[in-house]
DNA sequence: CTGGACCCATGCTGATGTGA
DNA sequence: TCACATCAGCATGGGTCCAG
């Protein structure tokens, strides 16, 4: 939609569309034949790695499921058995209890311990709370999904409860909810007498000594003392101290890290006891651990580390790469073992990550990300479409700092039991400090990583000096292009001025919070999160002007384009990726100009998205919207539109 | 919060169509 | 028959919404 505006207000801050840079970069190589690609894309050229990062922040994986779906071997609750320890993940109980609309936090409590009492009457359990540290490495994640702004509760048994969701999505508001169920758990004598009779509670809270009670009896495990922050990683220790006494034990958790934990330390452990996962919903699967482990023996001494370089809740996942991908590469054979073993020299772990990552982006053996970066085929393989920077492999530098997360987060969910935190400092991992907030912010490179070539900066400027000149006779040439201007020139005066920097591009973008947003696609929950200050309308009001004036692709190509020939000085050919299969654009089926299949830029017919650059070729002329548009084929297109880009060059200039 | 359902876009594969 | 074009089906993954 929006991808004809390189950039556009909302409230204080500018927001440029990353994937414009990216296509001029492109485009760059024909307009000049020095440039070198490799080199080019040896630089992130864009504020944040965008392969890693949304203008938001990091990015989550969003289908961690897809692993334990496509990995997991089902028992029907029938054939499940009778555990007789119960570990239980306490945040994602608090889920799944009933939330009384119109009672008080003490009924809500009430239905946990009936909940607990249930559990209690068939089996020991242990009851596992999130914990939430300062300077944590999950901030961010938790930042991300936080998702409402939402009222900070003070809570009191008596207080009346808020809605579920909006209380439950904030972090300070889950940190009261978890701490007071676990005092009201530890000092409640009648719910111990009621609940605990024939069963022991061992609780788990903010404190890293566990609780245990049974009957009036309150003591504390010493021996579970655990550090760890993450309540996955905790109940995978307390699952494993628990195996050498229990005849069957079951985990109540939905969480996919704590079924890859199991998994790895149940393989890791040598254990025997049949061991199920389920969820606290009781309609959904069961699954079996020992079955599962048996089926994927080949992959799971490596599954624990592919799945922390791939993207969980502390490393950034990378666009374009599911999990399903993942596991079917894991499944090719790559050895990952280094990656979370302490005593490894970071490039014996840097190197397996580097040709497992490479692997999952179609290039086997592979040493170097950025080799990757180049000669990766997720990107641009398709027609129909835009290379989007999204899509395009990190760099090296990038890359780096994720696998440096990935390894710091492999060695905690290797070493369940040692309270490596004080030994292991985060920032030395990926991660800085903020101490406004008392986070860690993942870092996107090191400090001084550039981000684009300077020789490309200044072709980029002087090539829009060199344009403006020539655009703006043939404007001015143009009476009929003259009538479209006043439109424009509304929605270009309600966007502020561009002005390449000489030395940094992105300036004015939202480096400092995650970099610019992207406007091709504004959802409504973040509409609604845009400040206050910034009216809503801002947002889409200007994109329906510049996208009705895009043709279609298939409108695009020169032929029925109905600018007069005497203006279009050389045959100038769309860029490939504009081209629709039907037209002259190499297909699938390989012609020789598909020198480089893969590469969008190696599938040009003709070497000219020049016409995407401020390039000296008037080029966009035959790119001009036609004096009379058929709506039929104005649709919105994410497809680069120079004649547009081009145009808003000259507008800008021109105020 | 999570997983799951759903929709959509993209890109691959193989079968079939078409013109020289 | 060949080389390519076209099409349908399928797999994958992103985005969004929802239940509990």
């Amino acid at each position: 939609m929006a991808t004809t505006t390189k950039s556009i207000t909302i409230g204080d801050s500018k927001m440029y569309d990353l994937n414009v840079i990216y296509w001029r970069t492109i485009a760059l190589f024909f307009s000049d034949r020095d440039v070198d690609v490799k080199e080019v894309l040896a630089y992130e050229l864009a504020p944040v790695p965008t392969a890693m990062f949304t203008e938001d922040g990091m990015r989550i994986c969003k289908a961690k499921s897809t692993l334990k779906k496509s990995l997991q071997v089902e028992v029907s609750r029938r054939n499940a058995g009778d555990a007789d320890v119960t570990v239980i993940d306490g945040s994602a109980l608090l889920w799944t209890i009933h939330w009384p609309a119109d009672g008080t936090v003490a009924d809500f409590i009430d239905n946990v311990k009936t909940r607990l009492i249930s559990y209690l009457s068939e089996s020991d359990v242990y009851l596992i709370f999130d914990r939430y540290y300062d300077y944590s490495i999950k901030s961010v994640t938790r930042d991300v999904r936080e998702t409402v702004v939402s009222r900070k509760h003070h809570l009191l048994l008596s207080t009346k409860l808020p809605a579920q969701k909006v209380f439950l999505s904030s972090i300070e508001n889950k940190k009261q909810l978890n701490l007071l169920p676990f005092k009201e758990l530890t000092e409640d004598r009648l719910f111990h007498l009621r609940g605990t009779n024939k069963h022991k509670l061992v609780v788990t809270g903010e404190d890293s000594c566990p609780i245990e009670i049974r009957m009036e009896e309150r003591r504390s495990r010493y021996e579970l003392e655990n550090q760890q922050e993450e309540a996955d990683t905790i109940i995978v220790q307390q699952v494993l101290r628990c195996a050498g006494e229990a005849h069957q034990i079951s985990v109540v958790s939905d969480d996919t890290d704590v079924f890859v934990l199991l998994l790895h330390h149940y393989h890791q452990a040598g254990l025997d006891v049949p061991l199920i996962m389920e969820s606290p919903r009781k309609e959904r699967a069961i699954v079996d651990i020992k079955a599962t482990l048996s089926k994927h023996s080949e992959i799971v001494e490596n599954l624990l580390p592919a799945h922390a370089i791939s993207g969980c809740d502390t490393v950034a996942s990378y666009y374009g790469m599911g999990k399903g991908s993942v596991i079917k590469v894991l499944k090719a054979g790559y050895e990952l073992s280094a990656i979370g073993n302490m005593d490894a020299p970071f490039q014996q772990v840097l190197d397996p990550a580097t040709a497992f990552i490479s692997a999952c982006y179609g290039i086997k053996e592979n040493t170097d990300m950025s080799h990757t970066r180049v000669w990766g085929n997720k990107n641009g393989k398709g027609h129909m479409s835009a290379p989007n920077l999204a899509a395009l492999p990190p760099t090296n530098e990038a890359f780096i700092e994720n696998v440096k997360r990935a390894h710091f987060q492999a060695m905690l969910w290797q070493n369940l039991n040692v309270n490596l935190l004080p030994a292991l400092n985060p920032e030395e991992f990926g991660w800085k400090k903020d101490t406004c907030n008392r986070s860690l912010i993942p870092t996107h490179l090191p400090e001084d990583a550039k981000l684009v070539p300077d020789y490309i900066l200044e072709m980029i400027r002087a090539a829009k000096e060199a344009t403006l000149k020539e655009v703006r006779l043939e404007v001015a040439n143009k009476p009929w292009l003259w009538s479209l201007l006043p439109e424009w020139l509304k929605l270009f005066t309600s966007s502020p001025e561009y002005q390449p920097q000489a030395s940094n591009p992105f300036l004015g973008s939202r480096l400092a919070s995650g970099g610019p947003r992207s406007l091709q696609k504004v959802s409504r929950r973040r509409k609604a999160r845009i400040p206050a200050g910034a009216p809503a309308a801002m947002v889409p009001a200007p994109v329906p002007a510049p996208a009705a004036m895009v043709p279609a692709p298939a409108a695009m190509v020169p032929a029925p384009v109905p600018a007069p020939a005497a203006m279009v000085p050389t045959p100038v050919a769309v860029p490939a990726a504009m081209v629709p299969c039907s037209s002259a654009g190499p297909h699938s089926h390989g012609t020789v100009l598909q020198y480089h299949p893969t590469q969008p830029w190696f599938r040009v017919p003709v070497p000219c998205p020049a016409a995407m650059v401020p390039a000296p070729e008037p080029a966009h002329t035959a790119m001009v919207p036609a004096p009379v548009p058929c709506p039929a084929a104005m649709v919105p297109t994410p497809v680069p539109a120079p004649a547009a880009m081009k145009l808003l060059e000259v507008l800008e200039g021109e105020r």
